[in-house]
DNA sequence: CGTATGGTTGAGTCCGTTCAAACTGAGTGG
DNA sequence: CCACTCAGTTTGAACGGACTCAACCATACG
């Protein structure tokens, strides 16, 4: 059923283009901005774009690690499943970030998705090949990987300590910083993701998420244009209430 | 009160120990084992031993992170505060591990002694110096933050995802395994830290441990010694029990 | 001993879940 | 153009797991 969707649609991989780094919209969200030209062909030596539908898998947990990607553009999510269904989203990635970097041997997690996507594929031992040339590479890869971790410890708080109506206000204020960061509009915020992927993010039934931004609504906080996109009314009370006041 | 304790118990800094490189019993565990003697020189003139009695600040969110630290002996958490005190601890941190990684220019988690610990701490400035020169060290951190990174993934699921009770069986048998991993005995498995600790690490009350503790102590999967020392009965029953079957 | 700290246990409450039904909007086909 | 479907969302009612508040117990310490 994957199968005939991936050929249908036209997702999967693209193979072999490897031409438009120079035209690369998103260049300085990733970490191609701290290459020099000669640096970049080399790193374009080992990458393929791929490109996939909606709701695609990428990879999944415990896969084999070949590949690490830069999401070009799309929405990707990261997830894992306890043995009985229940799952947990880590992140989702927009254009510009990286994954994979959590990656031992296998993957860590699944890799799936949510909206039309295209992403930057490297093979994962010639990029590490690089990493061994480049220290500032490398370096610059380890600021990603603090800035996840201090990321990983807000999220923690979130789960562990945030109510419902906190950890809703959180994430639509976090989306719509996030936005800001690309460049892109803050307000209203577009939530490429359903409500089962918000609740499954912010440890919430479907339900919950409905309800609390319902909820949100009627406090006058924030207006919701359709199910995708919400209008930040009173940001500061927004922000008071992810806060927990 | 803090500052009393701090000087009669004889915690605080311990200034100018610069000796003991040489007989570190822990340095296999440490970012310590990749270095070469003429390295390890060079590392020690950064370096100074301190010390601290349990249930002492080591710093606070938000203080300007002038230090890194590798955990020498006893316990160290992790944790974030909301407005109104609730506390999310991110992590317990064991003989070997290392600390601040996740700094910006100023920590983004206040860290605090759970027993009486000893730790090295190191100038972020001129350690960062030496990454610098050290590319192999560098690399070795990387490798540390990505592991990290799993690790919070895994705590996510954790805490968005789990029951208490699970909450607990995976908590003890990660405990048991660190144990092991430090090549300390995993079963039966110490517990240093105290309810509230636990609680705030997973998310729970301390009632709710408390509960959930003897609640898996009448189902004979575990054996209460104390409080602080718990024996896995049936280990395979205890993993089950984590996973949700 | 009395006090303090940490842990356990009990009773009642509540927030978020579960189960169920209704609603919405986009796509499809007659 | 409308009927129908289907996935996603919203809303309602009842339930339950973890929380809150409170009392009690155990151990250490002056």
């Amino acid at each position: 059923m994957e199968h005939l969707g991936t050929h249908r649609h036209g997702d999967g991989i693209l193979g072999g283009d490897r031409r438009s780094c120079g035209e690369c919209e998103i260049r300085d969200l990733t970490f191609c901005s701290v290459l020099t030209a000669e640096e970049m062909d080399r790193v374009r030596a080992c990458r393929t774009e791929v490109q996939f539908a909606a709701r695609h898998t990428i990879f999944h947990e415990d896969d084999e690690a070949e590949h690490l990607f830069n999401v070009t553009s799309g929405v990707v999510k990261l997830y894992k499943l306890l043995a009985d269904g229940r799952r947990q989203i880590t992140g989702f990635l927009f254009a510009g970030e990286f994954l994979g970097l959590a990656a031992n041997r296998t993957y860590a997690y699944t890799a799936e998705t949510v909206t039309a996507a295209k992403l930057c594929r490297f093979s994962r031992r010639r990029l590490v090949m690089l990493f061994d040339e480049w220290p500032h590479l490398e370096k610059h890869l380890l600021g990603i990987a603090a800035s996840e971790l201090i990321a990983a410890q807000d999220q923690m708080v979130l789960l562990g300590r945030k109510t419902a109506r906190e950890k809703m206000a959180s994430f639509i204020l976090k989306m719509s910083e996030r936005a800001e960061a690309r460049g892109q509009d803050g307000n209203p915020v577009t939530l490429p993701m359903n409500r089962a992927d918000i609740g499954d993010y912010l440890g919430l039934t479907i339900e919950t998420v409905s309800r609390t931004l319902t909820q949100l609504k009627n406090k006058g906080v924030i207006s919701l244009m359709d199910s995708g996109h919400i209008l930040l009314s009173r940001r500061e009370e927004l922000d008071d209430l992810a806060e927990g006041f």
